[in-house]
DNA sequence: CGTAGTTACGTACACCGTACGTAATGCGCT
DNA sequence: AGCGCATTACGTACGGTGTACGTAACTACG
């Protein structure tokens, strides 16, 4: 009787060590970082439970020791990233202070391509996750505001820079193994987008392509993206 | 020499029928209605091309004549879902237009789960997903903007009801097939934050959780977060 | 000091995506 | 009409995956 566990866990909840029996190999910050390792140079699809352990130098089924499901490997990859934030003593301007947060989490998540794929609201409880949480709350001390509310200006503000950086990376991530360039891909797909609009079936559309873009920066629309959900939640007027 | 095709395609931009050598036995919607059969059913997990091919009643290989990659399955998939859309003539009222929209496409996500897991940017091309934005522009003609506004407004709501709906279901779709109840894993979870804030570490985090919350509605929820994204774009006053 | 609980890890199983080869089919052309 | 060949159908096979299970070594506690 080993006494494996039929109870649901949150892996945080299990103490890393319980003291009895010989010494663990590694930690978990061990594990978390060979992942993130291999997610980082190979891609999200190349982090399977052999490679890890191989990595770290170990048998495949010992990893089991430390992570029950594969899913609580992602769970600690996710925690170990989060930890990149830098939290600073909040300066009282909470609009500039939630860009910065939320700047802050783009370049985290371009250094980690892998991590829109894997933010997941369910993950919200790990260390770095709660502490990341009272920072941006923290920030938005100067607002006049139920915490509800404010749970759901950070929660939002989240979901937008995910689902910008998801956009801003969603072909490199997709075409990274695949036999031909992301170029050719991209070039494959608006060539089909012209071919449809040509038909004249979506005048719209058409009239939005054929519209003068300006100037294009990536920066600025993403920081008109972040200030428009802040002014949702607190017009500036 | 059979010529398989060794260069990037876009599903929709090869003819279903070729006219040469024996008529298929199936349409791209008959697959795309088997897959969606089984990820309604089973969960995104169980369609695999194995299984759908199954469903069909046919070998696994001969699903390789009609999509080349399994990706191309889950264009398909979400092509397929999107035609359940209802498009209707925009009455000139832009607000409870897009109002109406993001309510439909949280129904839809409802309808089919697995659906958030699925939205990609690169996704964008398939003939009902133009559909879809033509309509969102058409809804949007009353508003004086540029079109390229328009887009970004429109992602901006796609994106908000995606991450609103995903976490919605994340913990029901990511327990379906664990061997212990939603119930089960959620208090797991809530316990070990309650432990958490508990340390006193949190104190912004306390006092959310400690703030009475008042009446919940989860669809006045959702139709708030929908308004803060119009009112960022096109303020009421 | 025994013993119970842990760690380590090899083996095995079911399943996955898909490369490849072969047989059957029926359209388009002469 | 009939030939040629592109296309469909699909069985087999390969290298990968997550992980259940059994066993051997180890160590902290009673």
């Amino acid at each position: 009787m080993a006494g494996r566990a039929a109870v649901p866990e949150v892996i945080w909840a299990r103490p890393e060590r319980t003291g009895r029996g010989p010494r663990p190999a590694y930690t978990r910050a061990d594990i978390a970082a060979a992942a993130v390792r291999i997610a980082d140079a190979e891609g999200l699809d190349a982090v399977s439970m052999r490679h890890v352990a191989a990595e770290l130098g170990c048998g495949t089924m010992s990893l089991y020791n430390y992570v029950p499901r594969k899913e609580d490997l992602y769970e600690l990859m996710v925690d170990a990233v989060s930890g990149e934030h830098e939290l600073w003593e909040p300066g009282g301007d909470w609009r500039a202070d939630m860009l910065r947060v939320g700047r802050q989490t783009r370049e985290l998540m371009h250094r980690h391509p892998w991590l829109p794929r894997l933010m997941s609201p369910v993950y919200g409880f790990s260390p770095n996750a709660l502490r990341y949480l009272e920072h941006c709350l923290a920030c938005l001390d100067p607002l006049d505001m139920t915490y509800g509310m404010k749970m759901q200006l950070v929660g939002m503000l989240n979901g937008v820079v995910t689902m910008y950086v998801a956009s801003e990376l969603a072909t490199a991530e997709r075409t990274r193994s695949l036999p031909w360039s992301e170029e050719q891909e991209n070039a494959a797909r608006i060539g089909y987008l012209g071919s449809q609009v040509a038909t004249g079936a979506y005048p719209r559309m058409a009239a939005a392509f054929s519209e003068d873009p300006g100037p294009i920066d990536p920066e600025a629309v993403f920081r008109f993206a972040l200030e428009r959900v802040l002014d949702a939640f607190a017009p500036k007027g």
